[in-house]
RNA sequence: GCGGCUGUAGUAUAGUCUGGUUAGUACUUGGGCCUUCCAAGCCUACAGCCUGGGUUCAAAUCCCAGCAGCCGCACCA
């Protein structure tokens, strides 16, 4: 299996490693060595060349420990929390909540652990394996807990998503893209979730990085000014549809996708579409990626409509990598409402809007007549009543009833007069919809890595040689020369070292091996992915050229020292 | 979190059942010799019994607990 061979390696080379190594580790963490920090780091620079260079987002940096109320209205707090029970017995963990609705046929949604509890007495629930008492319900929270402060009672978790520091600053940010849509904000950082039997390696941890972009729309319009230009793109989409009838992924194009009403809108086509580009600019090809639907019951609970991008692995089979999702109007409405703040958006028709409105006129020598001191009352509730429905119910009953701190006034059509107005409205608030592509950074990097390392065998004087190496881009690749000198003698180190410190200053990673043969050091390049290698023989001493190899051709050639810059820059360019 | 299996240098392993010399081997890695382009050879060095407790004169070996990995169950918005 690649997987295995790659995982090996990868220790082996300084890519992953597991953490706490030397206290026994710990499950769902992992480290970063040398070479995939830098792997990790060149993701996410092309990541942020995409989405905030290319696309004109912004990026903003916002805490991890995240008060409690935030999470209390995104929904985390409370969706987040599953009740678990434990068999006294055989001492088998359950969720108390789905026991609970086998056995009693209640949809018990919502319910509090005590009503869990007291339903488990009343109707004899017994553990589902042995028949045993269970234990009172605990709650298991997927989040990390903590405790903000030295008194330790304001609560907090670790953030479960970077999304919701971005919907916080929501007001602000909206200001400082002069409140108008659509604009889009991304944050890269670590999120936490607590799983419970973390066991995939770098594909469930408890600490993860993630790349999230929120773009904020209008709600009626979901339309992308650069969807034209991709609207010819062929995409393989894996629609709900297609699984619940059994049938395969089918291969369209984003026009067909958007007329055929599979993919909701062109934010998110366009979405995918950048995801894929993200994704093929990396180093991951199309083959082994599959873009599928979530189906209505896997739906997050903010979710309208959601997109994953998967990625096929020979151990874990398909593995969500990015999940592209239509919030809708979720956060900003959750979050407005529990922070009783404004979370709009202005925004101004093209052209005023006239709008045809019959106001009330109250002949208020009638009203005065007839309801005394109640006249201004009863006529200042008339100005926020529909007059088009006032004037039809008197037209068909002769009569208008209007209650007013629970008693009816009676209103004939003798009380009042109807004048047609056209009122100008300029604009109106709206709480934008929020799409959302979210990278998870880490897995992308196990899909590269996986799909990167390639094995080859090659015949060499009868015998099979294999050569199994990391075939990184130029662009995410953590090295990108090697320095060798042929041999250890006659100054060639010397000019080695010299050609190594100068492309450091050119800006190029570069590592200086001069130990073993020269094939020896050869293959250990190849292994740790470095697209070039630089080798300084004896005819230096004399042409002042040294030899080039590519890492995939291991073609050879000869280049001036002082034209090595531009050759490689020229290399990388391509 | 539950159950089963497993844990010896960086890697792969011998030794564990049946307790008893200085824990052996290969590759890797560092240094040296050699070496004129794809993991050659020779010399040399570094490095290991998952952690903690117990049994015993004596524990890599037996027992218990913990941790980690793999597999199954449950979980995975």
């Amino acid at each position: 299996m690649n997987h295995d061979k790659m995982i090996n390696i990868g220790r082996k080379r300084g890519f992953l490693w597991p953490s706490f190594e030397i206290y026994s580790g710990v499950a769902g963490f992992t480290d970063y060595g040398p070479l995939g920090a830098m792997l990790k780091n060149n993701v996410m620079q092309k990541w942020r060349e995409i989405y905030i260079v290319n696309e004109g987002f912004y990026e903003i940096e916002s805490p991890a420990v995240t008060p409690e109320e935030v999470l209390i209205a995104s929904g985390h707090v409370g969706n987040f929390t599953d009740p678990m029970v434990q068999c006294l017995e055989c001492k088998d963990v359950f969720r108390l909540d789905h026991i609970v609705e086998e056995k009693t046929n209640l949809s018990v949604d919502g319910y509090t652990n005590e009503e869990l509890d007291s339903l488990v007495l009343e109707r004899n629930v017994k553990c589902p394996n042995c028949e045993s008492r269970l234990s009172e319900a605990w709650n298991f929270n997927l989040m990390f807990r903590t405790n903000i402060g030295p008194k330790g009672n304001k609560p907090g978790y670790m953030r479960p998503e970077t999304a919701q520091g971005i919907f916080i600053m929501f007001k602000r940010l909206s200001r400082f893209f002069k409140n108008k849509l659509p604009f889009g904000v991304v944050q890269l950082g670590k999120a936490y979730r607590n799983e419970i039997s973390p066991r995939q390696g770098v594909i469930r941890l408890r600490e993860f990085t993630q790349a999230e972009a929120e773009i904020f729309v209008h709600p009626k319009d979901k339309t992308h000014p650069k969807f034209k230009e991709i609207a010819n793109e062929v995409f393989v989409l894996y629609s709900a549809k297609s699984q619940s009838d059994g049938e395969e992924a089918i291969t369209l194009t984003g026009q067909e996708a958007l007329d055929n009403n599979i993919v909701a809108n062109e934010i998110l086509i366009y979405e995918i579409y950048l995801a894929k580009k993200f994704l093929n600019e990396i180093g991951i090809p199309d083959n082994v990626l599959r873009i599928r639907q979530h189906l209505p019951n896997e739906m997050a609970h903010y979710a309208n409509d959601s997109w994953d991008v998967e990625l096929k692995t020979d151990k874990y089979g398909w593995v969500e990598i990015i999940g592209i999702a239509d919030r809708g109007d979720y956060d900003l409405s959750a979050h407005s409402k529990h922070s009783n703040e404004e979370l709009s958006v202005y925004t101004e028709y093209d052209e005023p809007k006239i709008i045809k409105k019959m106001v009330v006129k109250p002949d208020m020598k009638e009203f005065g007549k007839k309801f005394r001191k109640d006249s201004v009352k009863i006529a200042e509730a008339l100005k926020s009543v529909d007059g088009l429905k006032v004037k039809e119910e008197l037209e068909s009953s002769g009569v208008y009833e209007i209650a007013i701190d629970s008693h009816n006034f009676k209103i004939e059509s003798g009380d009042l007069s109807f004048e047609e107005l056209d009122e100008e409205v300029k604009g109106e608030k709206i709480i934008p919809h929020v799409i959302e592509p979210s990278f998870g950074i880490d897995r992308i990097i196990y899909g590269l890595l996986l799909h990167s390392f390639s094995s080859v065998t090659v015949k060499e004087d009868g015998k099979d040689k294999i050569k199994d190496y990391f075939k990184f881009t130029s662009d995410v690749s953590p090295i990108k020369v090697a320095v060798f000198p042929l041999v250890k003698k006659s100054r060639l180190p010397e000019i080695a070292i010299d050609i190594k410190d100068s492309l450091r200053l050119d800006g190029f990673t570069v590592e200086y091996d001069s130990s073993g043969t020269i094939g020896k050091r050869y293959a250990r390049s190849d292994e740790i992915g470095i697209p070039l290698a630089v080798t300084v023989d004896f005819e230096t001493l004399d042409d002042n050229c040294v030899t080039v190899r590519n890492r995939d051709s291991e073609k050879q050639g000869r280049v001036k020292i002082e034209e090595l810059k531009s050759y490689i820059e020229g290399f990388f360019s391509n």
